[in-house]
Formats: structure tokens, sequence, C-alpha cells
DNA sequence: TAGTGGTCTAGACCACCTG
DNA sequence: AGGTGGTCTAGACCACTAG
């Protein structure tokens, strides 16, 4: 049972992307939709500033709330973290066909830089995954994944083969994933990367690199995803103030 | 005036950057801070939301707030957004010696992605401004901006090469910067690009490009800031729900 | 059980924009 | 002047964590 400022803030992203609200339109003030969701202001507030932060409505003081034209989209989208909880790759992309290539998964101990992201003693086994993943068949990003065993003891091949990881880790650990600090980088790709991905090396990679945690603040997982900077961007929609 | 939430947040802010609360320390309760400050729960809960959007600190339900380890930061951080304004590039880093240097500035007729970008007319004038971005005298990125001329009729040499762009703008215009909306790509530095900032070509590239408007809803500004990837990461802190 | 953060109400006043 | 979003109060109840 999601609160109520976050089902309200889905159906009114759900009136955005159905149209049922268009481009550039205004739509109702908070003290109408306030009414007709039977809550108070602020409670709306909250649903409203959700939606300008995932960029797709603009506030502005004295006139009221637009909803904002999409970017041009020609390629895949990472998502910056804007929706109901930390998206896994399997669950951003449910649009097209995703696969994924399991190209190693084994228990070892961490090296000490590792430990400390996932806030465990080095001395404690992990699980090591590298995985290709494809769009359309196409191999797109390798990722590597360290999760802390004393978390998640086992992990079937299935379910890194098909299903998603966050979907079996939220259920096997019956808590929620919350917390996503990640760092964005430029680089090149090497040949080792160039090879499993069948590109040259040389060329332009995004790497996306962090820590996720579980909602009562267990660090679980430390991932890097080398992506083909060709096929992939980050939208960044923020508000300042 | 800034809103008491805003000032609270600094104040806990520059608490922890000066460590009167250290880290993995847990911090006052909602219900002290909020007696402390003499605010609501709702009040000073605005600001530690704040906080923990920009990394500070970590909320964990049923058991208190607590000071985040900062990253590791071996290389320039690119922020996300998470201040008090939209950041230029003189205001980050204002502990290393930032300087710029002016390769083009004139007016001319914005081309029609620019201009939609602008969301304004294409037979508008906009300034054209193209500088190079050093950081202790070594080149590290080429900003090309495109400035809506109605919003701002004259924009000094003397700005473009010292002060701060973001100010000038919020001083002439009497409004404060609000809204920025990216897209962070990876490329490859094109022998240009490469040449203006004494690189070889082929070198990994962060591109971050994005519209910038007032609080009153009005673009002004669109640029697209070419980054050495060797030199810059971006911080991406958040908690998704 | 006691303390924590998470959500929500029913107001109020302010600042900004438009006619 | 009337409508809009921005901020804030003084409560209340819930869900989670710990001893």
């Amino acid at each position: 049972m999601a609160a109520r400022y976050i089902e309200i803030k889905n159906s009114i992203r759900d009136d955005i992307l159905s149209n049922r609200y268009r481009v550039d339109e205004k739509i109702p003030s908070e003290r109408e939709l306030s009414q007709l969701y039977g809550v108070t202001r602020v409670t709306l507030q909250k649903s409203m500033h959700l939606l300008e932060q995932e960029g797709l409505i603009e506030r502005i003081h004295g006139k009221g709330m637009f909803v904002t034209r999409p970017l041009a989209n020609d390629l895949y989208e990472l998502n910056n973290g804007t929706g109901d909880s930390v998206l896994g790759f399997s669950r951003e992309f449910s649009q097209v066909k995703v696969s994924s290539r399991l190209i190693r998964h084994q228990l070892l101990l961490p090296g000490p830089a590792i430990a400390r992201q996932l806030e465990m003693q080095a001395e404690r086994e992990v699980h090591f995954i590298r995985r290709v993943r494809l769009i359309d068949n196409t191999p797109v990003l390798v990722e590597d994944s360290w999760i802390n065993a004393a978390v998640v003891a086992t992990i079937p091949d299935e379910v890194l083969n098909g299903g998603s990881l966050y979907e079996y880790i939220e259920t096997c650990t019956g808590k929620k994933i919350k917390f996503y600090n990640s760092v964005i980088e430029g680089d090149l790709f090497s040949r080792e990367m160039a090879n499993l991905l069948d590109i040259a090396p040389g060329m332009p990679m995004l790497k996306v690199s962090g820590v996720t945690k579980l909602e009562d603040g267990t660090a679980f997982n430390y991932s890097i995803g080398y992506n083909r900077a060709d096929k992939f961007k980050i939208k960044n929609s923020w508000v300042g103030k």
C-alpha cells in the first residue's frame, strides 16, 4: 500500500503520458487537484514536486503548473533515479527486448575498496557477477556487481540471465531498495570490455558506479556499469533553489 | 531573505562540513532539531530531505539520521544540481584557481534546434559564446552557450573572462535561476575541440548539455559543455521510493 | 515500550502574476 | 483584485527499530 502522494503522483504522471494533459497545457491548480483527490494541499504538493523532479511538469510561481515537452529520444536513457524505486536494467527497458548474458558468477573475498563501499568486513564473501546486457540482441553494456553474501546467500542463475536482480533481492530480503549513490565517469573501452561487447577498443564509454542500499540502510550491492556511450545518455532533471 | 528550511539546511550542512557532527555519527532526532531551531517537524523535515538528497546524511526509518562518508575525491566533481542555485562553473570550483579564455562572442540567429530549446523565435538574436575553462591554468573543458538576447541584451567580456555569468544574469534580470534540465552523454574529442584544450583527439569526453531557466519559467540559456573525462566526474546522490 | 522517521490534516499568511 | 504556487504551524496517527 503506497503512500497517497505516490499514488497521486503516478495517477497524474499517467494522465500526462497518455496525453490527457497535453504538452505546454496548464494543468489544474493545486487547490483544484487537492479537492479532486481528496487530500490537503501539502500532500498534493509532495506529488507535484516529485513530478517536477521527474521533468514532467514545470511549476511557476503565480502562473501555474505546465506539462513540459519531452526530450527528443534517439538513444536509450539511463534513468537517474526519479522513478518509484531504484530501477534495475530489466525494469527500465521493459518496452524493448532486453536480455542478459552471464559471463561470471562466483563467491570471492572483496578487495578493501569494495568491502569499504559495502560497509562490510573484507573477510566475508561477496558474489561477483559479470553480465553483458543486450537490447534487441545487441550487446550494449557490461555490468560488474559485488553483492554481500550475508544479505543474499544464493542467487539463482535464472535471475541473472533473465529476471530482475533487484526484484529478487526485494523478495528474498522482504525489504525495499531505497538508496543509490552513483558516480558517472567517461572513459574509453579497453580491449577486454570491447571484446565482450563486440565493438572496437577505444570507443567512448559512460561508466556508472554506485552503491545500492535497502531501506534499513544496509549496503548490499556495489556495481560498475560500462555503457556504450553511442547507445546511452543520462537525463538529469532537477530544480535548484 | 531565504526560506527558513533553507537556512536550517545550510546551518546543519555547515555543522557537518566543519565536523561538529562527525561521520557515521547519529545526529539529533527531528523532534530535537525542530525544537532547537524553533520550527515544526514538517519544516525541519524539508531541510533534512534536502540534506539527504545532497548526500550528506542518511535517514533510516526507526533508527535516526546519520552523517554519510564523503566520496573519495581524486577528480573534479561536476555538481548535479543539489546546491542552493544552479552552479556556474566559477561558483563551483572556488577553492581552486579557475579562469576562462573567451574564444568567441557574437550575436547571431539561432538554428531551429537551439531556438526550440530556448522557446524563442528563430528570427531573434542570441549571444553565441565559446569559452575554454581552465583549472589551475590547465584547460579542462570547452563550453558553448547560446543566450537569448531578449533576456540579456549585453554581456561584458569581463564577465565572460573572469566573473560568473549566472551571477551577472541574476543581477541584471533581478530574477533567480531556477531550472536546469540536462543530458549527459559520452563521446570522444574531435580534432577541433582537442586543439582548444591542447590534448589529443580521441580522448574521452563527458558532454553535458541543457537549458537554464529563470524562476518565472523563461528559458535564457542553452549550453553544451565538453568536459575532459579524465578530469571530471559527476556525482549523483538521491533516494528512490 | 519508547523513540525514531513517514505520512497526513486543516488551516494560515506570503509572494508572484495577470487582468 | 483574484488566482497561483511557496512557506509554515500545531497537531495526529502510523510503521519501523531497538532494548
